[in-house]
DNA sequence: AATCGGTGGTTAAACGTTTAATATGTAGGA
DNA sequence: TCCTACATATTAAACGTTTAACCACCGATT
């Protein structure tokens, strides 16, 4: 049994082993190596003695027996939406990750991905993250169809999400959806669009639907035209964003811009937009939402809704940690986003 | 102590108080509910007890018990290159860690992010890796500085690496960048291209490195002419891109197309091209290298270099859980790359 | 001469599992 | 009545830490 982990070397050496080495107690060696101040010191000499032999031997505390110990990890579990897609993390999913790392790295704590969860099967998840490995959890963007936040909120399991609905759990970290669609549509009305359709992302996605929503009322209120053949549903994605616009532009008339529900689906949308030999914004314009890094290189630039995706995320896992030290409770939290005016969008075209 | 874990609510029943509660002992409740068909078997009514008791008391196996008594996490860590970038994981890297994830999802494994290493400090990351957490390490392009492939060399941790100088290990996947730089600048000379540049990736990089030689070797056997001033230091990232085709614009005379170092790099050096009032391929053609998924979205297309990253990455998770599961040793395997022609290249001008 | 206080340790239990070795009980055969 | 065999369950050790509680020793006070 033993064996089975030292096949390829030399075993990392034990407490015991270390302590046996310089014929001291296996208490002795851990207090001094990986001491707390408490109560009983050790002198100068046994110290150095023990010290030496642990370098001599190359130990490490090995960190399972000692969070078996502590009940405590140190670790932080992030479950990615696992969606449809092929790609584990979008370009946003991406960044909101790297804003998890950046508070994570900060307060010590590591990560670990979620990912072996057929078709985000609740059940599954919850055995993997219930066993003990992680502190808390960041959930991100849980499709509709998941039962796992209910699961997990029955659970004693710290927790925070993001992207999630409101209604299914209260510490939810995100955007103002409603105030950013606000924006775009704003923007686009104020340039004389009065004919608008929208590219949604996958419907399973809150963040998806209540921008869908957001667009409805928003149109209505401003007096926007919308036909129905001008809304089609994408998936987040370039490949789905081109597919959509393409049948848009088989409508039987034109809406003047199209507001995107991600910046990816609008490139695709601009995409087909120009292989369709019309232009952007000149016949149609586009707004797009998140403004990822390559929104402004793109051609023409994508006028977007900027996400403080990193106040997001560090937020959300600053709050978890903050419950996982000292029980602090939770509660959602949401951003506001910015419009950034970029090439993509232009007077309306008089069409109509 | 043991209020620690258990602050948010119920706490997590343990297999001793499963057992108390059917009144039968710890290692019969294990023997039930993790049970290995080992010699002892259980009879159906206290097997159903155990069941139940379970169920009701909801009792989950605690990882890190387990883990500690097996010597195997069934965890693999990763390590991306922290590199210089704030973002964690750029298109390509992302990619990478798509195909470890089919891997390792496959397999049974689960991931652990590597984060919190200062600057890729080698003493730190070592320090992490070798706590026990993880039951191998894949690493992801490790900067020149770093002296975390040499001294992993030296423990018994499985390891492997993506895209690492081979000079300091032999266990790398990796595509065969020499023969994809070739297929390249074959590709440009063919299309009349005599006088060509090229923009690297960060130096501390190897495969930017090997690419920078390749690109110099392959142009001198062709022929091919290179000023230095059309040679240029990125970051493989889009704004340095952008910057050094700027540079490059400011020569005296200008290369008829100009070979990038990845793909995000050619976007950023064709929005520069193009802000400058020159066409792509019209005046410079422009070659990448990875071929990410929006290369063919690009205005225009981009012509690259497709990297089999999903094949390498997994190979690369594969050779390493074949050696953590039964010791088959890793040895450096290098994949092909091929020419994907679109439109960013194009004959040469006639500038010369 | 008994007590005190410090210094420098050690013992033992605990964290939650797994598993080899062992024990108990019952029934059937000699 | 004793032995064997089998089915079923238990004991105990082990994985590598941490830490509260305890102990032995010694010099200095009373």
């Amino acid at each position: 049994m033993t064996e089975r982990k030292r096949d390829g070397g030399r075993a990392r050496a034990t407490l015991k082993e270390v302590a046996k080495e310089v014929g001291v107690s296996v208490c002795t060696a851990s207090v001094v190596l990986n001491g707390s101040n408490s109560g009983s010191r050790i002198s100068e000499s046994t110290r150095e003695a023990v010290v030496a032999a642990a370098q001599r031997l190359g130990y490490r505390a090995n960190r399972l027996a000692r969070s078996l110990h502590a009940g405590r990890t140190h670790m932080i579990g992030v479950v990615p939406a696992a969606a449809n897609t092929n790609i584990l993390l979008g370009p946003h999913l991406q960044h909101v990750l790297n804003g998890v790392v950046n508070e994570t790295e900060t307060r010590g704590y590591d990560l670990s991905l979620i990912t072996r969860c057929d078709q985000y099967n609740a059940a599954n998840l919850l055995d993997i993250l219930l066993d003990g490995r992680v502190d808390g959890v960041v959930v991100v963007a849980p499709p509709l169809g998941s039962r796992l936040v209910p699961l997990l909120l029955n659970e004693n399991l710290p927790m925070v999400v993001i992207d999630g609905d409101p209604e299914e759990c209260n510490k939810n970290f995100m955007i103002d959806n409603n105030a950013a669609v606000k924006l775009a549509m704003r923007h686009l009305f104020d340039l004389g669009h009065r004919h608008v359709g929208h590219i949604c992302g996958p419907q399973e996605l809150y963040a998806a639907r209540v921008r869908k929503d957001a667009f409805f009322a928003e149109a209505k209120k401003l007096g926007v035209q919308v036909d129905l053949e001008w809304v089609q549903i994408g998936s987040f994605e370039f490949e789905r964003g081109e597919k959509a616009m393409q049948k848009i532009l088989k409508s039987s008339r034109l809406p003047t811009a199209v507001f995107c529900g991600n910046d990816d689906s609008a490139f695709g949308a601009m995409h087909a937009i120009e292989s369709a030999g019309l232009s952007v914004p000149g016949d149609i314009s586009i707004v797009g939402f998140d403004d990822v890094p390559t929104a402004s290189y793109h051609h023409p630039p994508l006028t977007t809704i900027d996400q403080p995706v990193d106040t997001i995320a560090r937020g959300a896992a600053s709050a978890l940690i903050n419950q996982i030290e000292s029980a602090a409770p939770i509660k959602s939290e949401y951003f506001q986003g910015t419009l950034v005016q970029r090439g993509s969008s232009g007077p309306a075209s008089v069409r109509f």
